[in-house]
DNA sequence: TCAAAAGTGTTAACTGTACACCCATGT
DNA sequence: ACATGGGTGTACAGTTAACACTTTTGA
């Protein structure tokens, strides 16, 4: 394994969050004959830029391109670059011996936090150091290596500033959803219950979202109706901020 | 000069902003025998975390400790790293010929920003590579080095951003300080005029500053009350935050 | 026709905004 | 005593929050 082509000392880890069953998930790695889990990452190449890098993270673990992302913290604690984890997969013939030179070197890492679909992630992709790639509930995080746990709690932190200022929520929604299924990912975010009809009011006054028409039928009650982004407003308000007071 | 204590390819650069005169000014350094200018910045020790390296650029250069500051952006374009600067000044004997390997390096530069007392700066320090470090007017900034025009462009609009949710402007003022002092200091930054009356009661309303009981003489008018903040209740609000409508 | 959950509307409480007036200070 | 600018109060408008009723769906 050659490591020339990267930025020495930097790398990048990606929070994926997807939105499942009423639930924030994130996608993660389980380690190889560990009993340790790890954030998708990777290392910045010689020509790339940090967001290029993390999309390719990205890539490669979900197949989705154009995966929404935002950089949000730069982990640089010396005391953050352990490599105990390395050292036993090289003694598990998971990695060659060569790559511990590379991997004793002090990294520091640009976090960022991503937005998928659930859905559209069908077979999430291990890499060379692990041997499973999946969701894991946010509120039952396994054991996870070096600051990972850290660097999620952030990114989760970040992520909820954010959702009050930018409708950043709706890049974890199908392309059409119904207004129960907006509120529900809100109220899991934040964390905190929402009044359905002051919700809606509050949504719909940010014209970035548009009736398609249709309304979701199969349960056993009032079917609600379909809606899909205006992306063009949608991109605006993104761009531009507001505040949504849902305290 | 060496450069083998450093963390590679990371580089640490601080916008440190002033309020003085009703402007708000950053520090800046002018190279030597070279018409561009270059915000503060250094480099990363092995064993140092990249806030410990930025206190380090702010002590070295405003002479303070304990200067607040905020990590707010990673730039990471790999155009970004140039070196024609450092050719002409290892051309006109600033730098010796060897760094130039050092500095050939691509630079990832993690942003701070950084609030200070501006009274408190009594005479900013040059580095080894320039013949002055003062304050520069924020809409009058002159040539600069790389991308050190878009660095303070971000720095000033995540300190705008943050000044919505936080009480932070606090760190630009001194420990005590007028209504209108203060009044004028979010004016700036926000550039936007404030309705006297309705922002001190705001202010108040935040219970993050208190009466002194001192009043400021010297002028043809009633004498403002002095305040000053409860150190308390400010580290409270800075952590939880809160929104100020100030549109 | 019933339960469940969605759509719609109304009012009271609160917050923000736009003002006018009075007061202290130095000349 | 007057000009200047700071401190205080108040009423209106706009927003948020709390809540009740009607409608649609599948069983």
């Amino acid at each position: 394994m050659d490591f020339s082509d990267y930025v020495p000392s930097v790398s990048v880890d990606c929070v994926v969050f997807g939105f499942h069953q009423n639930q924030l998930k994130v996608l993660m790695l389980k380690l190889k004959h560990l009993n340790l889990w790890a954030l998708p990452g990777g290392f910045i190449e010689n020509n790339q830029s940090a967001t290029i890098a993390a999309d390719k993270v990205l890539k490669d673990r979900t197949g989705l391109e154009g995966i929404y992302q935002q950089q949000f913290h730069v982990f640089t604690d010396p005391e953050r670059s352990q490599t105990s984890h390395i050292e036993q997969l090289i003694s598990n013939d998971v990695l060659d011996k060569d790559v511990l030179g590379w991997f004793k070197n002090r990294f520091i890492s640009i976090g960022y936090y991503a937005l998928v679909e659930y859905s559209k992630v069908n077979k999430p992709e291990p890499d060379f150091l692990s041997e499973k790639c999946q969701w894991v509930s946010l509120d039952e995080l396994p054991e996870l290596m070096l600051d990972h746990e850290e660097i999620i709690k952030r990114a989760y932190v970040r992520l909820n500033q954010d959702l009050y200022q930018k409708p950043v929520g709706i890049n974890l929604l199908p392309e059409k959803f119904t207004m129960p299924e907006l509120q529900a990912l809100y109220e899991t975010i934040l964390q905190k219950k929402i009044d359905r009809r002051n919700f809606r009011r509050k949504i719909l006054s940010l014209n970035i979202i548009i009736d398609t028409k249709e309304k979701r039928m199969g349960s056993n009650n009032r079917a609600p109706i379909v809606y899909k982004f205006d992306k063009t407003k949608y991109h605006q308000v993104l761009k531009e901020g507001y505040h949504i007071n849902l305290f």
